[in-house]
DNA sequence: CCTACCGATCGGTAGG
DNA sequence: CCTACCGATCGGTAGG
C-alpha cells in the first residue's frame, strides 16, 4: 500500500482543502503557536509545519505575518465583547448586571484561554494604529464596566466616594489577570471564580445599607424581607 | 579639532568604560529596548546599537540573550519584592498592613514603569526552571497577599465566607493591572491610584462592624468616638 | 572591547 | 497550493 514515493500529498496529512476550511485550520493554528510562542517567537514555518503546509503556501491565505496576528486579534476581541454587551444587556440593575458580566465574562476567558492570553498579550506586537483599530476609540471594553458603576452611582446603588474609572479599572484588573493563573482542571472552577469575584466586587461598591443583588430599595430595612 | 579620522572612539559618544559602568548601562538600555519591542522583538543588534559598541562586544558582559533578560528579571523582582515585604512587615493590624502594602505597590510600580512591563510581559520567554528560579517556589508575590488575608481572616476582620486564596489573586490582579493604564503625568497620580484601590479592597474584605483601618475593634460602636 | 566571520532562519515573492 | 529563490538579519564565536 505504500505511495510509490513520488510527488501529491508529500506534506503532514495534508489532501487538499477547501478554502475556507483551510483558513480555519490556519486561524486555528496561529492562535495555538502565537500562544505558546508569542507572537515574535513564532514564525510562520511553525504554523506552517503544524498544518503540512509549506511556509510559502501561507500567502495563498494572507497578505503578512502581522495582518495574520489582526486577524486573530480582532476575532477574539469580537466574540469577548460580544459576550459582556450582551450580558450587560440582561434585564437587572446596574449592581446585579456587573454581577452577570463578571461571572460571564470570567467563565468566557477560561473557556477561551488561549485566544485570550494572545489577545492580552500581543497587542502591543501590532502597530498603534492597528490597535485602535481593533479597540474602538474609546475602549469598548472598558467602557461596559465603566458604564455599569456609574450608573450604578447615579442610582445611589454605589457609595458617593467612589470614582467609577479607577472602580472599573480595578475591576477590570482582577478579571482579566485570571487568565495569568486560571488552568482547566485545577483548584477552582471558572464558576467558582466569578461568583467570589463579583462577590468581593460588589462588596467593593456597594452602599451602606444596599444589599448587593437587591433591587433599588429605600436606604435602610434589614433582616426583615429575610424569613 | 574633528579628529584625523581613524581608529578609536569610532562609535557613538563611546569612549571606553570601567567594566561595572558599562554592565549598568549595557543593563538599563536591555531594559528599555525589551520594553519597546519585546524580548523576542528585541535584537542584540539594537542593544548594542544604543551603546555605541559592536553586537558581539556584547558578549564581553553577558554569555546570552537570554541570560541578559534573566538577569533584568530577576532585578525587578528582586526589587519588587523587597519592597512589599518592607511594607508588609511595618506594624499595624493585617488590613492596615494590607492598604499599606497596596499603595506601596501600585507607588513602586508606577515609578518603575519600564521594568515592571518587562517582568509582568517577558516572563514566558524564560524557560520555566528560570521562571521558578526567578519567582521561587511560592510565588513570593502572590504569598504576601495571600499571608495578609488570612491573617486578616483569622483576626475577624476579615469577612468568614471569603476564601483567601481567590480574594488575594482578585487583588494582585487589580494592582498588577496598574501598569497597563497609568501614564504619567495622567489624569492619576500613583497616590490617588493606591489609596483609591486600597480602599476598594479592604471594603471588599472587611467584615460587617469592622471599620476597615481601624485597630481589631470589639463588635459595634459606631460614631461616637469620630467627634 | 574590535575584527571578521558562521550557519541558521526570518518574512516574503515570482511564477506557475 | 508547490518550486525555487532572495536579501536581511539573527544569536553567537574565535582570536586577539
Amino acid at each position: 500500500m505504500r505511495q510509490p514515493a513520488g510527488r501529491a500529498e508529500r506534506r503532514g496529512g495534508g489532501s487538499r482543502k477547501p478554502r475556507e476550511e483551510r483558513w480555519a485550520e490556519l486561524f486555528a493554528v496561529a492562535t495555538e503557536v502565537f500562544y505558546e510562542k508569542g507572537y515574535e517567537g513564532a514564525s510562520l514555518q511553525d504554523i506552517a509545519d503544524r498544518l503540512g503546509l509549506l511556509k510559502g503556501s501561507l500567502y495563498y491565505y494572507i497578505h503578512s505575518k502581522e495582518d495574520l496576528l489582526f486577524e486573530v486579534m480582532s476575532e477574539v476581541h469580537r466574540q469577548g465583547l460580544a459576550n459582556i454587551v450582551e450580558l450587560a444587556s440582561r434585564p437587572g440593575d446596574p449592581l446585579q448586571r456587573l454581577r452577570n458580566v463578571v461571572v460571564g465574562h470570567v467563565d468566557h476567558m477560561c473557556r477561551n484561554l488561549t485566544g485570550t492570553t494572545v489577545f492580552l498579550h500581543e497587542m502591543a506586537a501590532l502597530p498603534e494604529p492597528r490597535q485602535a483599530e481593533i479597540l474602538g476609540g474609546e475602549h469598548a471594553y472598558r467602557s461596559v464596566f465603566l458604564d455599569l458603576v456609574q450608573k450604578g452611582k447615579a442610582e445611589g446603588l454605589v457609595r458617593q466616594d467612589i470614582d467609577p474609572k479607577l472602580a472599573s479599572l480595578s475591576i477590570l484588573g482582577s478579571v482579566n489577570w485570571v487568565y495569568r493563573w486560571f488552568r482547566p482542571g485545577g483548584e477552582f472552577t471558572p464558576k467558582q471564580i466569578g461568583e467570589h469575584f463579583a462577590d468581593l466586587i460588589l462588596h467593593s461598591l456597594v452602599a451602606e445599607g444596599v444589599q448587593p443583588g437587591e433591587p433599588a430599595a429605600k436606604p435602610k430595612r434589614a433582616k426583615e424581607t429575610k424569613n
